[in-house]
DNA sequence: CATATACTGTACATCGTGTCCAGTAATATG
DNA sequence: CATATTACTGGACACGATGTACAGTATATG
């Protein structure tokens, strides 16, 4: 059922009612209410069961690289799998349904931001990362542009974005000693 | 009914639909459907109407204080009054409706990016923003915190935010000469 | 007076939600 | 073997919202 969730949410983040999700698995409506309160449950479900395995980050890097490639397997996530249209489908009904939004949140979002603020501070502890830096202030904006381009669609999720925010944040990150990666290369 | 619009999305970003918008403006149904198609229509015209002067912004300032004043606006403009219930009702509709989601980044995200470009362009004529500067993912990077907290709530929109937000971002958007305001003060 | 325009109220078809209930099939337990 | 328990089916229902259709009313304007 999760993955016939899953599939309706690719084919349009909003077609995935109970109804549609009961009609793909092959499985009376009745059943999927058995198991879940509403769609936003088996959407929620659907996609944190998929992406358990996507909050560690390798250690043997530095700040710098550990970010963008945080940021880098967010955006693959986000675009290249179902899990971009669960949170669509998700971000949606937590408008006008709190107790998804607040699942959206504790399960999806926090998890994230404490692995990228676990970074923040190891990158501190090394002298990468600036003293006194607003970690949550921080980790909003290096995610918040992905989300943001995920629900408007202004602009593509591009492979270079995670470069490209770091290329705007992490000098205002970086421990000012710290010049590794902070002239980044326009023409590229 | 703009303003039955605006409240009922304040009341609860959700239970603004045609039956709820036309009781409350004291209207017939029928009359809603004559001038709008959608409720979201709705709701976009009612944001836009009420919002059409809070694009300029002062030009006798320095970048960053022409910045951190855009984005300060923004905040209050989306936590003090209906156009961010507005906003999310309209997001939560563009999911399963792509036209309101076109309309959405045409009518009013492109246009403040465009005014956040503008601020950016004319600050590295005047040697205070870096050349090779990308400004979409600028434009990303300093708006999307906003919208994302505005969506999810998982931080408050607090008077703060925008100078956070430059506290971490300026530093990659200011030439490297300026340090008017790289050193943000934490204990503040 | 005649007409165009805006609005009303009701009715209708349609769809999705969430609940209820009677019945079936498989499985485990005495 | 008999009997519960469990998972599922499918149909029915009430409800609410959408979007359309239609006949009728009030009010200006020619």
């Amino acid at each position: 059922m999760l993955d016939a969730a899953a599939e309706l949410a690719l084919e349009g983040a909003a077609g995935a009612g109970v109804d549609a999700i009961a009609a793909r698995a092959g499985v009376s409506r009745t059943t999927v209410y058995k198991w879940w309160p509403s769609a936003a449950a088996v959407l929620l479900e659907g996609l944190l069961e998929r992406t358990r395995d996507t909050l560690e980050s390798p250690a043997s890097e530095t700040t710098h690289e550990a970010l963008t490639d945080y940021l880098a397997r967010l955006v693959t996530l986000v675009r290249d799998t179902p899990a971009g249209a669960l949170l669509r489908g998700l971000t949606a009904a937590s408008v006008g349904d709190s107790r998804v939004g607040l699942a959206i949140v504790d399960e999806w979002l926090a998890p994230r931001r404490s692995a990228v603020v676990a970074l923040l501070v190891r990158g501190a502890g090394r002298g990468e990362v600036r003293f006194g830096l607003d970690y949550e202030a921080a980790a909003d904006v290096l995610f918040a542009p992905i989300y943001y381009r995920l629900m408007y669609g202004h602009q593509p999720l591009t492979d270079r974005l995670p470069a490209e925010i770091m290329a705007v944040c992490w000098p205002g990150i970086a421990a000012s000693e710290d010049l590794s990666a902070q002239a980044p290369n326009p023409a590229d």
